[in-house]
DNA sequence: AAAAATAAATGTAATTTTGACAATTAAAAA
DNA sequence: TTTTTAATTGTCAAAATTACATTTATTTTT
C-alpha cells in the first residue's frame, strides 16, 4: 500500500504531572532527568510513545514504571508542539495529568529515576517547557475538581471530612465553611460514614468516610459546584 | 548535540472537527479525501504538521485553506493515537473541534477539496477513527457550552435571542422556556441590544443583539449554568 | 476528680437563584 | 377591522446558597 511519503516524521513523547497530597499540601513528582541534555535537572516523567502503544498506554507505562501503581486517575491535558521546545530534535509531547494517593506510591526498588516529591508552591527550575506543563496542570485541576470528585483520587481509602476539606481549601487556596462544605459533599451521596474514627488529629476524633465507589463512578460526570465562582481559577 | 537515536518517529496530522449553524440546524463540514488510501471517501479536513510549525499552527492553517477563515474559534479536543489507526503507515492525529459563522464561510474559488456541510443528525460514513473524533467533539461541545459562552461563535454578530435560544435547544435537543431563557443569558451581561429588529422571521419581528467583545473575553472562562443538568450530556 | 483545652459535629434563618407557568404586544395577513 | 403569528414580559413557589454560633467528645492539665 502506499506510504504518505515525502512527509515528515518527529517524535513523539509524554510527560506527567503527577500530584499528591500529604495531608497538608499539594504535592509534585519530580524525577532527575537520566538523558542528556539537561541530565541532572529535574523534569516530569516522561518517555516515548513505542510503535506498538497508543499516548493513552504510553502514559500509563511511565507511570507504572515510575509509581509501580496501575488504575490511576490520568488524563490528556494537551499537546505541547512548539518547534525548539526540546533542543535536541523535534519532540511533540502529550502532557498527562495523574492524581495518586500519596502513601501508595513506593519508591520503587529498581529505582531507574531518583524522583522526589516537591512541595507545589516550591519546586525546582524544570527543564524545557515543563514549567507550562504544570502551570496548564494546576489550572486544569482547579477546573476540573470545581465541577467533578477528582480529589478523592489524592486521598486514601479512608479519609475524614477535615481531611477533605483541607485538600478543596489547598487546591484553591481559601478557607470554607465546615457547615456548608460537609452539607455539599454529603448531599453528593458519594460518601459512606464508617464506624472508625481518626484519632491522629484531635483529641474528640473525626469519622472516617469512603467512596461508595459505585455511586462514584456512576455519577462520575455528574456536576457539583463544590466550589463558588469555579472560573476565577481558570486560566 | 546528540540527537534521542533509537528512538522511532512517526507522522503526526491533525484534523478538524468543524460546526456550523444555519438557523435550523447543527452541521459538520466534511470534505472528500484526495488520498489514497480511500480518496473519495468522506472524511474530516487534516493534514500534516509541517516540521516548523506547531500543532496549533497547523490547525489553523488546515482551517484556513479550507475556510478562508482566520481567528476562528478553534480548540484542541484530544489526539488519537491508536497504532492501526491509520491503515497506511502510523499517524497520531491531534483533533480540533472549530466553531464558525456559517455565513462567513465561502467555498474557496481554488477549491483544493470538496467540501460541504451536512446536518450533524445525517453524514456519510467517514473514514478511520473520525466517527470517534465526531463523537468527542459533540460531547465537549454540549460540555462546554453548558458553562461557556461559546456558543455565539456559532452565530452572525447580529442575532436575535430566539435564534440563540433555537441553538441552546438544537445543540442540546431539548426545548426551554423563553422566559427563563432570556432572563438567564441576559443576566451574564454579555448582550447589548440594537436598534434593529429581524423582520425574517416574524411579523412583529425580534431585536437584534451582538456580543460585547470586551465582556465575552473578560468573561469567558465565567461559569454559567445555562443548561440544568449538563452532565447527562457528556459522555 | 474536676476543669480546661481542642477540634468535630450540627441547625437555622435570610437571601438568592431557579423553575414553572400565561397574558400582552407588535406587525403582517386576511 | 379582524385574525394570525411570534416576541416580549412578570410573578410566585421551591430549591439552593450563604452567613453565622453552640454543643459535643475526648484528652490534657491542674
Amino acid at each position: 500500500m502506499t506510504k504518505y511519503n515525502h512527509q515528515t516524521k518527529l517524535l513523539l513523547a509524554t510527560d506527567c504531572i503527577i500530584f499528591g497530597f500529604d495531608g497538608r499540601q499539594l504535592k509534585l513528582l519530580l524525577v532527575q532527568r537520566a538523558l542528556e541534555p539537561e541530565a541532572g535537572k529535574w523534569s516530569l516523567v516522561g518517555g516515548f510513545v513505542q510503535p506498538n502503544e497508543s499516548l493513552d498506554q504510553a502514559a500509563s507505562r511511565v507511570l507504572h514504571k515510575l509509581t509501580g501503581l496501575s488504575d490511576v486517575y490520568l488524563e490528556e491535558l494537551s499537546t505541547f508542539s512548539e518547534p525548539s521546545r526540546d533542543p535536541v530534535e523535534r519532540t511533540v509531547s502529550v502532557a498527562y495529568f495523574a492524581l495518586i494517593d500519596i502513601n501508595k506510591y513506593k519508591q520503587q526498588i529498581t529505582a531507574d529515576y531518583h524522583a522526589e516529591w516537591f512541595d507545589l508552591n516550591k519546586y525546582p527550575k524544570l527543564i524545557f517547557d515543563h514549567q507550562e506543563m504544570v502551570d496548564k496542570a494546576k489550572a486544569r485541576l482547579r477546573y476540573k475538581a470545581a465541577f467533578h470528585p477528582i480529589l478523592f483520587e489524592l486521598l486514601p481509602p479512608k479519609f475524614t471530612l477535615p481531611q477533605l476539606q483541607s485538600l478543596y481549601e489547598e487546591v484553591y487556596n481559601i478557607e470554607m465553611d465546615k457547615r456548608n462544605f460537609s452539607r455539599k459533599i454529603l448531599s453528593m451521596n458519594l460518601l459512606e460514614k464508617l464506624d472508625e474514627k481518626d484519632k491522629e488529629n484531635s483529641k474528640k476524633g473525626a469519622w472516617f468516610y469512603k467512596l461508595n465507589k459505585k455511586k462514584y463512578k456512576a455519577n462520575f460526570h455528574s456536576v457539583a459546584t463544590i466550589i463558588p465562582n469555579p472560573d476565577i481559577y481558570y486560566s
